[in-house]
DNA sequence: GTCTATATGGAGATAGAC
DNA sequence: GTCTATCTCCATATAGAC
């Protein structure tokens, strides 16, 4: 077992904890207890405590986001952008068997203190989203509701598939979802 | 100033305070702040102290989407009641500036305390919704699909509008939604 | 039924030895 | 950097007078 961390071990410990339990349920003592990290350790590297370590994890998320869909959505091919987008998506939250810590943040009495970093988060999702379809010779209109409705339905597939404890749904959703956007574009 | 409750005056009270802060973030000092209800009354009525407040405000939106939304779903002219559902949800959901609380614990660290009610909510949500779609002479495989899309977007859009802090897209999502519906019915 | 006072535990956070 | 010990505060919950 590793003994010696820096930051970048630690957030995606964190981020696993914070999405399991919740801002609030995510407890020192239980962050401590699942790492093996102790409290001495946690606040040398979040001095400023627990809303650093979610705030660390936010950025970290969206770092991932960025990389790994915005920027594509924006820069490379539009139509195989998309689709390597679902696949991306289904496989980082694991086919439904992890959330968004993002849209659990927003639902939550943590909205405020996290809310400028939950926005952008979105806003930024679906802009890359719309710019991908219009290259793909979506109509302006339709690439603006598309975009929506294809994030849309994603936070909703985690909302629905966590609450039956069935992947399926998360499966079946992005498959039909995926569908209606290939359907726009060419 | 109402100084003398019943259990049913104050579940529509502690509905609100816990959607707005979530179950951990509604500690008790800050409900009997906001209720003016003192601890001591409040657990006169709910003996099982903040878990029996909590089932008990899920028992009450769960009667009341039975009521408004599950059985018209079921037994009424489904056309017209897939039209008054979407007119109640918008409604209910004050346009996506109230969140789904049912749909917030599923995604929460609260969602094992709580699962049988949650995952029943969407279960029979899904399920009505089928049935009025199928008697409104939809296939059967596209009747599943469409339900599950119907209640994933509500969700969705409930976590986006929050998010982004914009019941537009609340607003926007539920007219497509209930276009594609509107689409596939007859 | 409602209040005030209080018990008890665990929360986030800090100090300082190593 | 990591640990243990400890601080303070507030959580849930209870007791008992009124």
């Amino acid at each position: 077992m590793k003994t010696v961390y820096e930051r970048a071990d630690i957030v995606p410990l964190l981020a696993e904890i914070f999405r399991e339990l919740g801002y609030e349920g995510a407890t020192l003592s239980r962050i401590t207890e699942r790492t093996g990290i102790g409290k001495g350790s946690l606040y040398h590297f979040f001095p400023g405590g627990k809303e650093e370590m979610a705030g660390a994890v936010l950025a970290d998320i969206d770092g991932w986001f960025e990389e790994a869909v915005y920027r594509p959505l924006r820069n490379d091919d539009a139509r195989q952008a998309i689709a390597a987008m679902w696949l991306n998506v289904a496989d980082y939250f694991r086919s439904g068997g992890r959330i968004c810590l993002v849209g659990a943040f927003a639902l939550d009495g943590t909205r405020e203190r996290f809310s400028a970093a939950i926005g952008d988060y979105f806003i930024r999702w679906i802009e890359a989203l719309r710019s991908a379809l219009m290259r793909a010779e979506c109509a302006e209109r339709e690439a603006q509701t598309l975009a929506e409705e294809g994030v849309c339905g994603i936070q909703g597939a985690l909302v629905l598939s966590r609450a039956l404890k069935d992947e399926a749904v998360f499966t079946r959703s992005l498959e039909t979802l995926a569908k209606r956007l290939e359907a726009a574009t060419r």
